[in-house]
DNA sequence: CAGTGGTCTAGACCACCAA
DNA sequence: TGGTGGTCTAGACCACTGC
């Protein structure tokens, strides 16, 4: 008779509440009972609940607000479509695996375009730039229902959009893709590369979220016609947030 | 004059730690003081510092065996490309973001095959699935250099695979899809979707990674030239292994 | 058997929120 | 102003590793 090692309490605990949540006892929104209370119904101390809360948070399936208490996460998640293509009738209508938002238009804040910087050296090699060449570098935010989703950083060659609308904060109809056609360099391939990291400070802050929620790296390359990279986009998703969905024929 | 709130100790423990490793002061593999070394280092308590290489730990950066100490991962993800498609000369070579190796081939083990299963409900949803219809269900687990990075279970339509090799261990040359194919039901076209999440007990115990590493569920969709869902493969990656790569044209 | 990390306890102080 | 979560301390016991 092997027994099996024991489940640690605060990894029980954690799939307990979660087996709750997903059970409906507790709503979106609705919040959880304090860290004193939930350790003494479970007879364990205090931190050993804060460790299993902290899974919970992690994963984003709840939201502690320090004063206030712990909220389940409404959980709505982004579906973000990396590959747009006419669907044949018929096809992918209800047959998603995850429910999730579609094609919502996010709010963007904290728009802003800084010219003649110098990229960080991986962005520099892909962009193939030479030494000391420069980058026009485009922050922006997005969020939904108020809440901040994705951060994103698009680079583009200092030479190819000098003078052009890129520059400029608003870049007009079809975006910075349509300008870059505008220019003769409409980007007609893409590579995107996605990897699971920690947030850094300053990622975990302009997202809102705690400091042990993975982010999603979501790094688009553009090439035009001629092979050459004309933008990168270096995108921080809330991995709580998303659901990435890519089509393709074999 | 906003002074900035201060970043609790153990984030910043963990960043100096990260900086460190970044820098090459720790190789892959090699060993990190001790946690009541490292707290007296840095001048806290050693559960703080246990708070920092969590954080590392959940990440992926490090890698902690009981009774033996923290080390250093060695740091070699792999790159899925979720896309197979000849790739025009001089595109992509050397233009990736992340290096990462290459169509190595993982070993595979814990194959097992049942049929006349009932899948979850979510499955037997997209699979299209009536009251009562069963599927096949095909799991395996992959690892690379004796690291187990990826589970997957497929699940197919059981009448439609029924007497086939498929419901063999060895389902021979060109896999699933090659036999699919002879029944008259080639994959045509795929639909990928991505979610990350906190493990279940047993996949956090299959893939030997900790309890507070996300995994990423990455769900392929295989549809055949009448739209039909052939197959469904759920699949669970360890989140600091991979490099999901993804290319496609405008 | 000494040292390690994993778990768990008891309790402190703080910032923040809501009543 | 009382309760909340966030941080941090001091210390206990255990399982496991490696000498």
């Amino acid at each position: 008779m092997s027994h099996e090692p024991a489940r640690p309490k605060y990894q029980r605990i954690a799939d307990d509440l979660r087996a709750s949540i997903d059970r409906g006892e507790y709503q979106p929104g609705d919040r959880l009972p304090g860290e004193n209370s939930l350790a003494a119904d479970f007879g364990v101390a205090p931190l050993t609940v804060r460790q299993a809360l902290g899974l919970l948070r992690a994963e984003g399936l709840v939201d502690s607000r320090k004063g206030s208490g712990v909220f389940v996460q409404s959980f709505r998640p982004i579906r973000r479509r990396g590959i747009h293509r006419l669907r044949r009738d018929g096809w992918g209508s209800g047959q998603t695996i995850w429910s999730a938002d579609d094609d919502r238009s996010p709010d963007v804040d904290q728009i802003n375009v800084h010219e003649d910087v110098a990229p960080p050296e991986h962005i520099a090699r892909v962009l193939g730039l030479a030494d000391e060449e420069t980058s026009c570098v485009r922050g922006r935010r997005y969020s939904m229902d108020g809440r901040p989703v994705m951060l994103a950083t698009s680079y583009l060659p200092q030479t190819l959009v000098a003078g052009s609308p890129i520059t400029q904060a608003e870049t007009g109809p079809g975006g910075i893709y349509a300008r870059l056609a505008d220019l003769g360099h409409e980007p007609v391939r893409f590579r995107e590369e996605i990897r699971s990291r920690m947030p850094t400070g300053e990622e975990a802050a302009r997202l809102s979220i705690p400091a042990d929620r993975t982010v999603l790296k979501l790094v688009r390359t553009a090439f035009d016609a001629e092979g050459r990279v004309v933008e990168i986009n270096d995108m921080t998703l809330d991995s709580a947030a998303y659901v990435l969905d890519y089509e393709f024929d074999a």
